[in-house]
DNA sequence: ATCTAGTGTTACTTTAGGGGTAACAAATGT
DNA sequence: ACATTTGTTACCCCTAAAGTAACACTAGAT
């Protein structure tokens, strides 16, 4: 009664592949270390009736032992044990998916022209990929000093081996980086913070060119993020170019 | 068409929290590459009307990117990078959880008398457990080889620390395994044989006395397995006693 | 021996999620 | 202008799990 059960804990057990009655009676039962199913009923809430066949599933899982007798008595079995075997179970499950699926996709050819993603980490992933693969020149813009510095480990091996430009609307906010970084003019800074479309705001807050060939806009939709990869030569040399003209024309590197 | 879809990949898909269907779309994505819903629809056979929505939740999750236009192209992410993800959350899950099973559960004491085990895996497990835990005296009978086998590893690592006594009910059987087997009288080896109670044929396998006071008694019922643990100190001396009857008066050795 | 409270079982209802089907508006192509 | 395809919506169906109620059986109390 005083221990309240954990909610997320529930939960949890539900993503480790519990129903949410045995989540409930595995819980209880290790609260009280050794008990009935009445015992485990009154703790939970979860009807009695159920609690038998609950109990049933998870002793035959080996969750729990069992001694016979009116009334049947319950205990659980330590928890790392269960845990640990059920995240044996998982990474054999894993690394078997993941065979099947490379049996599938060769290797993948990453083609088209256009792709637009729509997840959180899937754009965290992209750009990742992308700072892998770049080779020789990476141009970056960015307004968001928290989102830019996600990456700063990555960036700062990149320094390394690629000529790297740094681009953003105001130095101050970039100061904390231990990058050079080049400001872009006024007007480019004006007309890009709030663009409107359709009633919709858009905010640019990062976009990636790598190698001339490759690149990836990341912005932000009223609260959602969203990011658009390009990868047709012809629009990355294009916005090469607007680049270049973006920069204070007395910030512009010679040699490019 | 030609390459059907791995029912097995799919099952597996599920168990890393997949549905069926957006496993079923997910794995034809990952076969085409790229691909619109229409040609994920003919390709899985999942309804095309449904292929929409799953391909917007497989891409909220970040697990394909969009293209989009009419009709909307998707792509899949590389497999290595979603099913990692997914690993990685799940074991961020695994260690969560475990904290706080053990937030309620301090230690286990492991109090009472007579507990029965209906899982494979619980009977081993708890088999192991008991080696770990044995200090001076092990008295162990089998009558299944392939069964002792499975504890070689702990039994000869005990072998250093304790007294290890080794009933068989055939020596021959045993003359694989590197130890000294005692074995059993035929008086006793016919009448544990087949124990019939009840109409059912009950076989014992193996049985396990750890410093006189920690029994633990596997037996197969039909073709389940069941084990006993007994932790009464009475009933294990008792056990003792009779193991020693049990054993040809010529093998007992002196010291005990 | 009888009564009563508690144990264990069974059958039924409800609910939610996933899957399947059909119909339709919008967009595209001829 | 028409036909086809795309994308969306509204349904139905089925199952797994949760909740409910009733009942036979046991064990202790009188």
């Amino acid at each position: 009664m005083f221990s309240q059960i954990n909610p997320q804990l529930i939960s949890n057990l539900e993503k480790l592949g519990l129903t949410e009655n045995e989540a409930k009676a595995y819980v209880g039962l290790v609260s009280l270390r050794e008990a009935t199913a009445r015992e485990i009923h009154e703790l939970t809430n979860v009807p009695r009736a159920k609690v038998y066949e609950l109990l049933k599933v998870l002793a035959k899982k080996g969750y729990l032992e069992v001694r016979q007798g009116t009334p049947t008595y319950f205990r659980a079995v330590d928890p790392k044990q269960i845990i640990g075997k059920i995240k044996d179970e998982f990474l054999d499950c894993v690394t078997e998916t993941l065979n099947q699926l490379n049996e599938l996709s060769y290797e993948l050819p990453k083609s088209s022209p256009v792709w637009c993603i729509q997840s959180e980490w899937g754009i965290k992933n992209r750009i990742r990929e992308i700072l892998a693969g770049a080779k020789e020149e990476l141009i970056i813009f960015s307004s968001s000093p928290e989102y830019l510095q996600e990456f700063e480990a990555e960036l700062q091996k990149l320094a390394k081996t690629c000529r790297l430009i740094l681009i953003v609307n105001e130095l101050e906010r970039f100061s904390s980086m231990p990058f050079k970084f080049r400001e872009v003019t006024k007007e480019f800074k004006d007309s890009i913070n709030n663009i409107v479309i359709d009633g919709t705001q858009y905010n640019e807050e990062l976009f990636i060119i790598a190698d001339g060939k490759e690149s990836i806009g990341v912005h932000s939709v009223g609260n959602k993020r969203e990011a658009v990869v390009i990868r047709m030569p012809i629009v990355c040399y294009m916005q090469k170019l607007i680049y270049s003209k973006v920069l204070e024309p007395s910030l512009i590197k010679k040699d490019q």
